[in-house]
DNA sequence: AAGATATGACCCATTCATAGATCACATTCG
DNA sequence: CGAATGTGATCTATGAATGGGTCATATCTT
């Protein structure tokens, strides 16, 4: 059972924009889509579909053809992704393992 | 004819920390993985593939997930979504609209 | 200008991600 | 310590996303 998403405005915003970064970049390459959907490993229809912002596609889809057209994801360089990816790790093996839910006693401070 | 898609290792450490993000902000507001996957929409087993880095997951569901939970996505507050999407799509309508292969394999004339 | 081709919009068969349930485990709280 | 519950893993049925094709249109090149 899947469910065809409904996504809130802001998240069809940041759809929106992720798919303008990417056909700006394929275009700036001079690449159709047919030969990102090669490079990416996945049809030409597909990348319509990413290019057209719909919440459906796979998310490592999105990914890699940001990745393959040097867009930087996160404001970060693609070979310093490593590095962030351990400061994140860092930062969760500081905080608890468990959510429960009669320990709503500390406010959500951002950060 | 779906393909079971391996990522390239920047796309996978970029799942990475997209996930680490969201298990810590979810963490920070004492939320379950369950009350996350009511509010996006989606049942709790998403949110655990979210959260492990699965590339098969809907871009749209993700987002969403950020969204709800507060992280700015492209760097930006979400309520300045809007923006950065405009700019984006100013830069699309000064680009061409169609990619060709012969204009990139033909900067050499002769010699 | 004409020719060439990338794109967008469909369609359909296939396949995989999802919902929902259950189980074992670990962590948090009383 | 013991009880409670969130998490992770696994399983099955189902429906949605994908692949691959076609078509019409727009737009780029020569």
């Amino acid at each position: 059972m899947r469910k065809a998403q409904p996504v809130s405005p802001p998240t069809q915003e940041a759809l929106g924009i992720l798919a303008a970064m990417i056909r700006a970049a394929r275009m700036q390459r001079g690449m159709t889509a047919a030969e990102l959907g090669t490079r990416v490993g996945v049809s030409r229809g597909v990348i319509q579909r990413l290019e057209a912002g719909e919440p459906g596609t796979a998310i490592g889809t999105a990914f890699e053809a940001a990745v393959i057209l040097g867009i930087p994801l996160f404001d970060v360089p693609t070979d310093q992704l490593g590095t962030l990816l351990d400061q994140k790790r860092a930062l969760n093996a500081l905080l608890p393992k468990r959510a429960f839910q009669a320990s709503q006693s500390k406010p959500d401070n951002d950060f």
